[in-house]
RNA sequence: GGGCGCGUGGCCUAGUCAGGAUAUGGCACUUGCCUCCUAAGCAAGUGGUCAAGGGUUCGAAUCCCUUCGCGCCCGCCA
C-alpha cells in the first residue's frame, strides 16, 4: 500500500517545524492541529511559547513562518492570529491518493495485515426469542466494528456466545413442553412462536406454584446433565438461534462461530476452574457457597463478593463466562466484547477473576447504552418491544414507496432490491451514527429517515457517481493529472477521499464505528456539491480525465465506507 | 450509601481521551434552484447561557471540584 500521503505531509511538516524551532533556539514539540476550513491543512499554535519567549504569539508565528522554507509537500506557510498555518501542495496529496483508490478498488483503505488475531464477540443474546430494537445496537455495533477492524488489517473472527444454560432457557423449554399457545405468533419463523411460549410460561410460573416447582426441577435436571432435559433445551435453543441468525442476515450480519455456554459445564472445564479458584487466597466460603473477595481489585459498592458456586455446588453464569474467556485467550491474541452497559461491573469482576486464574490478557470492552421506547425500557419477557424484523419490513416498505415515486423505468424486481438495500441501510445507519455510550429513544420517524444524515443519502451519492462512470464508458488505464482539479469543490472532495484510509485506522484503533458514519455523510455531501457545480461528462480533455478519476475514487471511498458500515451500495436508485 | 455513563438551538447529533482560531452536521421551519451527468440533491435564512456554579490556564464544550437531571449497575439471576 502506498504510504498515506497526508501522513507523509504531516511528517514533513513536523520535521520542517522542528528545524525552524531549533534555529530559533526554542525547545518545543512540533505539535500540529487541524485548523478550521480555509486556514491551511496543519497548524502550529504559538501561544504556549509566549511566556518563555516573552513575545506576542503573532510575532512568534511570524518568526517561525519566516524560518520554514516551503519544500517537499509543503506548498506555503503563513502566520495568522498566533498560529503558523501549513498548506499542502494539493497534487502531492491528491495524485497518489486518487491513483491508489482507482487502482485498489474495494481494497482502497485496507490496512497492512497486522498479524494480530482478534476475536470479537457480539449479539450473544439469550435464545428465548427474536431480537428487538432495544438489543439491536449490539449486533449492529459489533458487526460494524468487525468490518472496520478487518479493513484495518486485523485477522478477525466474530462469535456469538449462546447462553443456553439457566432459568430463562428452562422456562421457555418448559413452556414448549407443557403449554398451549393462547394466541397465534405474529410471524411464521420459529423464534416468534418460541417467544410466546417464553412470555406465557413466565406469566404462568409467576402465578402457579406447581409450575414453578416443575421449572425448578427441570433446572436441576439440566444442570446435572439429564439427557432428555438437555436434549429438549438444546432443541429449543437451536430452533430459536437458527431463526435469530436468519433475521440477522437480513441486516447483513453473520457470525464466524458460535460457542455454547453448556459446553463448559459438560466438558468439565467449569469444575476444574472451580477447584482452582477454591485454592486461591481470595476464596471464602459462606453457607456452602464459594466466592472470591474482590475488594482489593477495586470493586466497590455494597457487595464485593464474586460468587462462583452455589451451595449445591453448581456453577453460575459468571463462572461459565470465566471459562469462556479462558477458552477465548487460547484461540486469540485480542478479545473484544460488545456488551450493554449493565455488564460493566460483571466484566470488571471477570477481569479480576482472570488475574486470579493467572490469565494476563483481558478482554477489551465496547459498551453501549440501551435503546428504549418513549414509554420506557423494552422487555422480551413483558412483550413491550419493537422487533428488528418489523422495523426492517417497515423500512423496506417505505423505501419501496420512495423508489416507486422516483423511478418509472425499473423492473418490479429491481425496485424491490433497491428498496431492500436502502431500507436496511437506513435502519443500520440510524443506530450506528450515534456514539455508543449515548442512550437512544427509539422513534419511528428517526429510524425511517431517508434524507440528510442517512444511508440513502450516502447511497444516492454513490449511485450518482456510478451513473457518471457508466455514461463515460470504458476508459483506458487511469492516466490523469490531479493539477487539473483546481476548484475548491474538487480539492475538498479529493482531500476527503484521500483521508479514507486514516478514518478507517482511527475507528479501528478506538474500536468506534460512529465516526465512519459521519465521514460517509460528509463525503457524500462533498460529492453532491461537486456533482452540482462541476460537470464531468461535458468537460474536455485533461480536465475531463481528472474529474473522472476523482469520481471513480470518490465512488470507491463511498462504496467501501458503506461496506464497512454493513450497507450495500446500489448502482442506481 | 457506593460505582460507571450521559446532559451541546424546538428535536437528534459531532467535537471531550491528547484544551487553541467563527461550536459540527442533520431533522423541522422560511425561501430559491430540475429544457443541464438521477431534486433521496444543491443554495440561502431563522434558531446556542455547550445542564448549573466555582477553579486551573494566555485560552475551557474539552481538564479539576461541587451541585442538579436522566440511564445503568452493586443476586447462591442471566
Amino acid at each position: 500500500m502506498a504510504q498515506d500521503p497526508f501522513k507523509k505531509f504531516k511528517g514533513q511538516t513536523a520535521a520542517a517545524l522542528s528545524k525552524a524551532l531549533a534555529e530559533l533556539g526554542v525547545d518545543a514539540e512540533p505539535a500540529l492541529d487541524r485548523p478550521p476550513e480555509g486556514m491551511g491543512d496543519l497548524a502550529f499554535p504559538c501561544f504556549p511559547l509566549a511566556k518563555t519567549m516573552r513575545k506576542a504569539p503573532n510575532m512568534i508565528a511570524e518568526e517561525i513562518a519566516s524560518k520554514v522554507r516551503p519544500e517537499g509537500m509543503i506548498e506555503r506557510v503563513e502566520a495568522k492570529g498566533g498560529y503558523v498555518n501549513f498548506y499542502v501542495r494539493f497534487e502531492d496529496l491528491a495524485q497518489p491518493a486518487l491513483e491508489d483508490a482507482v487502482a485498489r478498488k474495494e481494497s482502497f483503505g485496507k490496512g497492512e495485515p497486522k498479524g494480530v488475531r482478534m476475536l470479537l464477540e457480539h449479539t450473544s443474546a439469550n435464545p428465548t426469542g427474536p431480537l428487538h430494537v432495544g438489543r439491536a445496537r449490539n449486533p449492529i455495533i459489533g458487526d460494524t466494528i468487525a468490518r472496520i477492524l478487518r479493513m484495518a488489517g486485523y485477522d478477525l473472527t466474530t462469535e456469538f456466545y449462546v447462553n443456553d444454560v439457566g432459568r430463562q432457557v428452562v422456562i421457555m423449554t418448559w413452556g414448549v413442553k407443557h403449554l398451549k399457545l393462547e394466541r397465534e405468533p405474529d410471524r411464521d419463523e420459529d423464534h416468534y412462536r418460541y417467544v410466546l411460549y417464553y412470555q406465557q410460561a413466565n406469566r404462568v410460573v409467576e402465578e402457579d406454584e406447581g409450575a414453578k416447582a416443575q421449572v425448578d426441577a427441570m433446572l436441576q435436571k439440566l444442570e446435572h446433565g439429564d439427557e432428555e432435559t438437555v436434549r429438549l433445551a438444546r432443541e429449543a435453543c437451536e430452533k430459536v438461534l437458527k431463526a435469530v441468525t436468519a433475521s440477522m442476515r437480513r441486516v447483513n450480519i453473520s457470525y464466524d462461530g458460535f460457542t455454547w455456554e453448556s459446553r463448559f459445564v459438560q466438558d468439565g472445564t467449569v469444575d476444574r476452574i472451580i477447584e482452582k479458584l477454591k485454592g486461591s487466597e481470595y476464596c471464602k466460603e459462606a453457607d456452602g457457597a464459594f466466592h472470591l473477595e474482590l475488594e482489593s481489585f477495586g470493586i466497590t459498592g455494597r457487595e464485593t463478593k464474586w460468587v462462583f458456586t452455589r451451595a449445591d455446588g453448581t456453577s453460575l453464569y459468571t463462572t461459565r463466562d470465566l471459562a469462556y474467556h479462558m477458552d477465548k485467550f487460547k484461540r486469540t491474541d485480542v478479545a473484544v466484547n460488545v456488551l450493554g452497559e449493565d455488564q460493566k461491573l460483571g466484566m470488571q469482576e471477570l477481569a479480576a477473576a482472570l488475574t486470579i486464574m493467572g490469565v494476563e490478557k483481558k478482554p477489551e470492552m465496547v459498551y453501549y447504552a440501551f435503546v428504549s421506547l418513549p414509554e420506557g425500557r423494552m422487555s422480551t419477557r413483558k412483550g413491550t418491544v419493537v422487533y428488528i424484523d418489523d422495523l426492517v419490513d417497515e423500512a423496506v416498505d417505505r423505501a419501496y414507496d420512495e423508489v416507486k415515486k422516483r423511478r418509472t423505468d425499473l423492473s418490479e424486481e429491481r425496485m424491490r432490491e433497491i428498496a431492500r438495500v436502502v431500507g436496511v441501510g437506513a435502519l443500520r445507519y440510524n443506530i450506528i451514527r450515534i456514539q455508543a455510550e449515548k442512550q437512544i429513544v427509539f422513534k419511528w420517524e428517526d429510524a425511517l429517515n431517508f434524507e440528510g444524515a442517512s444511508a440513502p443519502f450516502v447511497q444516492y451519492a454513490h449511485a450518482r457517481a456510478c451513473s457518471i462512470l457508466k455514461k463515460a464508458g470504458e476508459r483506458g488505464p487511469a492516466a490523469f493529472d490531479a493539477r487539473k482539479l483546481v476548484s475548491d469543490h474538487e480539492k475538498a472532495l479529493a482531500k476527503l477521499v484521500s483521508s479514507f484510509p486514516s478514518v478507517i485506522q482511527g475507528c479501528a484503533d478506538d474500536r468506534r464505528a460512529h465516526p465512519l458514519a459521519a465521514y460517509a455523510q460528509e463525503l457524500a455531501s462533498q460529492f453532491n456539491q461537486f456533482y452540482r457545480y462541476m460537470p464531468v461528462l461535458k468537460a474536455e480533455g485533461d480536465v475531463r480525465e481528472a474529474r473522472l478519476a476523482l469520481v471513480e475514487a470518490s465512488m470507491w471511498a463511498l462504496r467501501n465506507s458503506l461496506s464497512c458500515l454493513g450497507m450495500e451500495a446500489p448502482e442506481e436508485m
